[in-house]
DNA sequence: TTAATATATGAGTATATAGTTATATAATAT
DNA sequence: ATATTATATAACTATATACTCATATATTAA
């Protein structure tokens, strides 16, 4: 079963159109801003101006990113009235964070016990 | 247990040091070429000139992109002679290929599913 | 209708970085 | 020492994109 999903996973990435999509939804990840608007959704679903307020960015650049996260579907949005709700739509941007803030962590801390 | 995790990683993003390095570790992976090198070196550590060889891409840029991924510490490099070895050093980097490769599949399924 | 509010978008600038070419560095062999 | 080979790096160009400002597009209220 391991291996199973091993040669799953290079199969996948022998495509280079498939390689280019892995690459796209990574970075979409690797953006400050982005992650702290993830961040503030995993909480739960909120406007556009509650995460303008949570992340201090300006509208328009908010609403960019937004817009970013739902196009690749990582995102999702619901419109209410004046207000556009968004939420979090591919529940593996839970495991992708933890994954990497485990290994960030570790890290760090290896680093710190090098120093000793 | 899921709620220790989930808080631990919230209170991991809400710094905004923390927040820059987890970018930079999703941002290393968000580059098609990256990704190539790294789904070469999932079989086992490769030279430069072996990567040079399965990527098709120009010397000095696999190892521009391998010393990047090196310095973030996914990479680790071992000197023998002329040659020198690179190894996927951060084991995270299979789980976190594993489910971005599932949620692009299963996008695609569903994309697919739409049109019937 | 007009006004007010929330969100999206067009246009511009600034910056980061992928890729290239040429060259430097380092290790081995002759 | 010189030549050869593998890898790294400096300098450059081209491109992508984050961010900002101004404005457009809804949607609701008066």
């Amino acid at each position: 079963m391991k291996s199973n999903k091993q040669s799953q996973l290079a199969r996948d990435l022998k495509s280079d159109a498939f390689i280019v999509k892995v690459a796209e939804r990574f970075k979409m990840l690797g953006e400050p801003m982005r992650l702290k608007l993830i961040q503030s959704l995993m909480s739960g679903e909120r406007t556009v101006g509650e995460l303008v307020q949570s992340t201090g960015a300006a509208q328009a650049n908010v609403s960019r990113h937004l817009n970013h996260l739902t196009q690749v579907g990582l995102l999702g949005r619901r419109k209410a009235g004046l207000h556009v709700y968004y939420h979090i739509e591919d529940e593996s941007i839970y495991g992708l964070c933890e994954l990497v803030c485990g290994s960030v962590r570790a890290q760090a801390k290896a680093e710190l016990e090098a120093l000793n």
